[in-house]
DNA sequence: CACCTATGTTTCCACTGTCAACTTCTGCAT
DNA sequence: ATGCAGAAGTTGACAGTGGAAACATAGGTG
């Protein structure tokens, strides 16, 4: 006996509900193959009602991905900005924040940089917001003087290899202690610094 | 006025057949959406057949997925074999072997490391050959004291998170140089280097 | 030769993405 | 207030999919 559908003939904010609810999709087994219906079903709206918000699902899953661009910009930049002073620790926070970022939203991740993305979306202002993050710090690490001099872009692209290489690992499950070792993660951080750093001694410690 | 049917009841390879028709499809616009009923077409059989040799599409993904694996273990040791002598050489030209592989094969690296991938498949043997090809070129450069004396496991996977990281964001045009700079795969590859060998400055040429 | 089993075929089903036609609201100009 | 255009939702269709079931054929073994 639940309400006998008083329901509005308008939703009021199915566009919203709808991400919403495609997001939370993303992480149930079917990952981005949940179905458009599905989501309207769980929107309780009919079938097609979507399609007055998308004109097909890729579109759905395009907003999905930029709206996680923008989560990531803003992981990082707390990341970054929660740790102690200093570009070298504000590196390390915000790497932290890039794996756990992954680690919280593994399909969301996945779908962010997995086929099917048009190419431009990577491009994208929305897109790269998250990657203006790692420049401008790695900028001010070289104007601290604490950064190796190189080409800033090079740099960049060298941690976001690594950063997105450990998260979809890590995603993999081919991180795990019996293959990796234990701290594969921070080992492989080390190793970033190492060749990030101008003197890698004073922020990498236990050479074990 | 193609041959008349003459085509035998049974189709004497269509395991294989299949799964070569499903690998050139995969660099299709679909990529590994593509449908089993189109591969059936493609093989001339009917849609039903390929049920006979995969419980589901998924195992047929699986079984791509391991040949995957195993081809890029062949192009690892080929790419280190042919490298001029020792450890470090052999490494830069594994490195190189591994992004050309994943270049070639943007559909079916993907595929290997993708989701909905059954976990186990990483750790089974099949897939971690080529995870061992790195384990013992690292473990070579350390007895030659050319690769800085760590746990090789945390340095394999230093590398492994480098260069999956740095093929997945050139397989989704994230290295233009537009945004990354010239040579980007260069710099980061140096950025390895310089966190992994004794005497960076041996390899790694021209500083700027 | 007869027959068992692996391999193919046909037929069927529930379900999907998407379209078109229809209905019901909401907002705005009058 | 009124009336109407267009946005937002609904219903019902369609072709195509993955998969199951039942049937057909062929090759190999007694």
């Amino acid at each position: 006996m639940t309400s006998p559908d008083d329901r509005p003939y308008h939703h009021g904010d199915l566009r919203r509900v709808i991400i919403d609810t495609a997001i939370a999709m993303l992480d149930e087994p079917a990952g981005p193959q949940f179905t458009l219906r599905e989501v309207a079903r769980r929107a309780g709206v009919s079938h097609a009602a979507p399609y007055k918000h998308f004109p097909d699902k890729a579109a759905l899953l395009t907003e999905i991905a930029l709206i996680g661009f923008e989560r990531l910009r803003e992981a990082l930049a707390a990341g970054s900005a929660g740790a102690p002073p200093g570009a070298v620790p504000a590196l390390v926070g915000m790497a932290r924040a890039y794996l756990e970022f992954g680690a919280s939203n593994p399909a969301l991740y996945r779908l962010m940089f997995g086929a099917g993305m048009d190419r431009s979306l990577h491009l994208s202002g929305r897109a790269m917001g998250a990657f203006d993050e790692v420049i401008g710090l790695l900028e001010r690490g070289q104007a601290e003087g604490v950064i190796r001099p190189r080409p800033v872009r090079g740099q960049a692209a060298a941690c976001w290899a690594q950063m997105h290489g450990l998260t979809l690992l890590a995603l993999d499950g081919l991180l795990l202690p019996e293959k990796v070792g234990d701290g594969a993660v921070d080992a492989a951080l080390s190793v970033l610094l190492e060749g990030l750093a101008v003197d890698p001694a004073r922020w990498v410690q236990g050479h074990g």
